[in-house]
DNA sequence: TGTGTTTCCGGTAACGTTTTCAGATTTCTA
DNA sequence: TAGAAATCTGAAAACGTTACCGGAAACACA
C-alpha cells in the first residue's frame, strides 16, 4: 500500500516488520514483546500486543530457529508406530516435550536399518535439536559416531548392550522377571515355562537371567525343556506355548517375556480346551493395553512406559543444554501387577 | 583461522560457505549441487560433493525453510497416541509423508479443547506447511477460521458433521454397519443388540443408521430396548452388554460400534458363563490390533486406517501445492472381516 | 540545577540458505 | 573463424528473526 518500490508483491504473512511499522516502534521492540522481555514500557507493550492480535501475527519459527540456533524440535525414531509398547513411550515423551514448548518429529524406521544415507542422522540433523532413539537397530559404534558429531540423543530401551557413555534409559528387566517368577513360585508352581524374547536382545537376556535367579533362589533346577524361544510377537508366543503344552510333563505356569506373547500363549491354552488360570497360569511383561483388555485379564510386570518417555526427555534436554550430566544410564523400576491370569497351582 | 575480524568464535557446524571456500567455488554453486540442479559442470559437482562428504556437511534446514518458505513439516493433531485406532491412521500418514521427504510433527491434544491460545493453529503455524487434524474437537466454525487464514489442513475421520468446503476423509460408516448387521441376519439372528458410540458423533449416528437400514430391509422392527449407549471404551461396552444380557429376552447377537466396546461386551458375556460365539455372537467395528488378539478372534468391520492416513496426506499435499482440487470429501470403503466371534444363531 | 542511574528503545549485524540476474566461458554453426 | 547459442558460474539481495551496542529520555539524589 504505502510502500515505496518493488517488493511487497507476494502477500506473504504479516511479519515483525509490519507490526513494527503499524505500531510505530522498531522491530527490535516488537521482538522484545514477543519474547516477553522485561525491558519494554507497559504502554508500548500493550500497543504492540494489540496490533499483533489485530493482524493475528504469528512469528515465523524458521526465522527464529535460524537466528537463535534452536528449532525446538526433537526427533523420535521408532520402529513401528502401531505397537502399543512403543506408542506408550512415545506418548510419555511427547507429553513431556510439549510442556516445555518442544515438539516431536516422528521418524518411523520399520526395522530397516538403512533408510537411504549413512545413518538416520542426516534425517534429523539441522531440523532437530536432538533425538530420542527407541530400541535402535544401530550398533553401538554407529551411535558413537553420531555422538562424536556432537549431536545430542538418548536411547530409550536399548535393544543391545551399549557402550558406556551412550545415554540410555531402560527398565529393570531382571528384577521384574524375578518378581514374576517369584509370584508364580509363591503360588506353588514348580514347573514354570518361559517364553523368551528375541535372543541377544538385552530385554530377553536380562529377563531370562531374572527367571533363573528366582528359580535358583527357590532351589529349583532350570529345566532346559521349559524355556522356549519367542520373538515378542503374538504368533511366536502361540507357537511356543504349543510346544510347552506338548511336553511330557507340561508346565503349570507360563511366563512370557512380553504381553503379546503371553496373549498368544493364552490363546494356545484356551484352544486346547484348558482354562486360564485354573489349569495353567500365565504371566506377561510390559503391561500394555492388551493386558488389560484380554479375558481373563493378564497378570504382568508393569514397565512404566510413559514415565520412561518422560525420563528420556529430561535426560535429553540436559544434554541439549550442554550440561555435562553424571547419570547417563537410568533404570526405572518395574512392578508386578497381579490380575486374573495367575492362581495357585493345580493339585 | 584465515578470517579477518571478529566472527568465527563459535565452532558452529560447517556451512555452505565453508564448503564453497574449501572447494574454490561460490556458495551459489554449492547450493546448486546440493539441490541437484542440472546446470553445474560435472567436474565442479564432483569436487564439491567430495568436499561436502569429507566434512560431512549437512544443510541447515531452518535456513533453507526460511529462504524457500517451506519447512517440509506437517502437523498432526491427535487426541491420544496410545489408542490403536489413532495410531494406525498416524502410521499410514507418517509413512506417506516420509516417502515425499516430509516429516510429521506430533501435537497430542488429550481431548482438551483449549491448550493455551485460541486454537491449535498458533502451535503449528510457521513451523508446519499444513496439518492433519484427527477427530477434531474443534467446531466447524473454528476450522473455518483456520481455513480463512489460508492454512492448509485436512481432517481425518471428522467427529461431527463438517461444513461443506472443509476437506475431510473418512470411512463408509453406514455401509459398514449395514454389512455387519446383514452378516448377523444371514446367520439367523433376529434379536441383534446394538452398542452405540458417543451420541452425536458422526461415526455413531451413521453406524446406527446402517444398523437400522439393514433391519428394515429384513422386515424387522427396531426394538428400542436393543440399542444401548456406549462411549467407545472397553468399560462402556462391558456395562452396555451387561444391560443387554439382563433383558427379559436377551439378544442372540451384539453389534458394538467399535472393537473396544466389542471386547468389553465379550468380557461381559464370558463372565456370565456364556460362550462366544456359541451362545452369543459379537461383532465389532474398526479392526484394530485388539480384534486380532482377543480370544475368540473378533469378527469386525474393517476400516482401512493406514490407507485413510495415506489418503489424507495426498489430499493435504494437493492443498499445500495450491491446487484447487475438486473432491474435498473422500470416503473409503469398509469391509466385513469374519473371524471367530460370530456364528449361526442358537436354536 | 547538575550529575548519575535506570528504563526504554532503535539501528544493524548476524543466522545459512535459495534465487535472480548477469557475466564469463565454452561449444556450436555457418 | 567470427558470431551466436548454450553452458556454467558468481555477486548480491532476499527470507524473518534475535541480540548486541549504544543513545535518549526519565528519574533520583544531593
Amino acid at each position: 500500500m504505502t510502500t515505496s518500490g518493488v517488493r511487497q508483491e507476494r502477500a506473504g504473512r504479516t511479519t515483525i516488520r509490519d507490526i513494527a511499522r503499524l505500531s510505530g516502534v522498531s522491530i527490535a521492540t516488537v521482538s522484545r514483546v514477543i519474547n516477553g522481555r522485561p525491558d519494554v514500557a507497559a504502554r508500548t507493550r500493550d500497543e504492540v500486543m494489540r496490533v499483533m492480535r489485530a493482524h493475528d501475527f504469528v512469528t515465523n519459527s524458521s526465522a527464529r530457529a535460524l537466528s537463535v540456533g534452536r528449532t525446538g524440535l526433537v526427533g523420535f525414531t521408532i520402529p513401528l508406530i502401531g505397537e502399543s509398547y512403543f506408542a506408550d513411550i512415545l506418548s510419555g515423551a511427547t507429553e513431556a516435550l510439549y510442556e516445555q514448548g518442544q515438539r516431536v518429529v516422528l521418524c518411523p524406521t520399520h526395522h530397516e536399518h538403512d533408510r537411504e544415507v549413512t545413518l538416520l542422522e542426516r534425517l534429523m540433523n539441522g531440523t532437530t535439536d536432538g533425538a530420542i532413539v527407541l530400541v535402535p537397530e544401530e550398533s553401538s559404534e554407529e551411535l558413537r559416531t553420531l555422538q562424536a558429531h556432537g549431536y545430542p540423543f538418548v536411547v530409550a530401551d536399548p535393544r543391545q548392550p551399549l557402550d558406556e557413555g551412550i545415554p540410555a534409559v531402560s527398565a529393570t528387566h531382571a528384577a521384574g522377571a524375578r518378581a514374576a517368577t517369584e509370584h508364580l513360585l509363591a503360588l506353588g508352581h514348580r514347573r514354570i515355562g518361559l517364553i523368551t524374547g528375541t535372543p541377544g536382545w538385552t530385554a530377553t537376556e536380562e529377563r531370562l537371567a531374572g527367571y533363573g535367579t528366582a528359580l535358583a533362589a527357590a532351589g529349583l533346577p532350570r529345566a532346559a525343556d521349559l524355556v522356549v524361544e519367542g520373538h515378542f510377537t503374538t504368533e511366536s508366543g502361540y507357537a511356543a506355548a504349543l510346544g510347552l503344552l506338548d511336553l511330557a510333563v507340561p508346565p503349570t505356569a507360563i511366563f512370557a517375556c512380553n504381553d503379546n506373547m503371553a496373549v498368544g500363549a493364552m490363546r494356545a491354552v484356551l484352544e486346547r480346551g484348558l482354562r486360564v488360570p485354573d489349569d495353567i497360569s500365565i504371566i506377561g511383561f510390559d503391561d500394555t493395553e492388551l493386558a488389560r483388555n484380554v479375558f481373563p485379564r493378564l497378570t504382568t510386570v508393569r514397565q512404566p512406559l510413559a514415565e520412561l518417555g518422560r525420563t528420556v526427555v529430561s535426560l535429553l534436554n540436559r544434554l541439549i543444554e550442554g550440561q555435562r550430566t553424571e547419570a547417563l544410564r537410568i533404570e526405572l523400576a518395574t512392578r508386578l501387577v497381579v490380575r486374573e491370569s495367575t492362581s495357585v497351582a493345580p493339585a
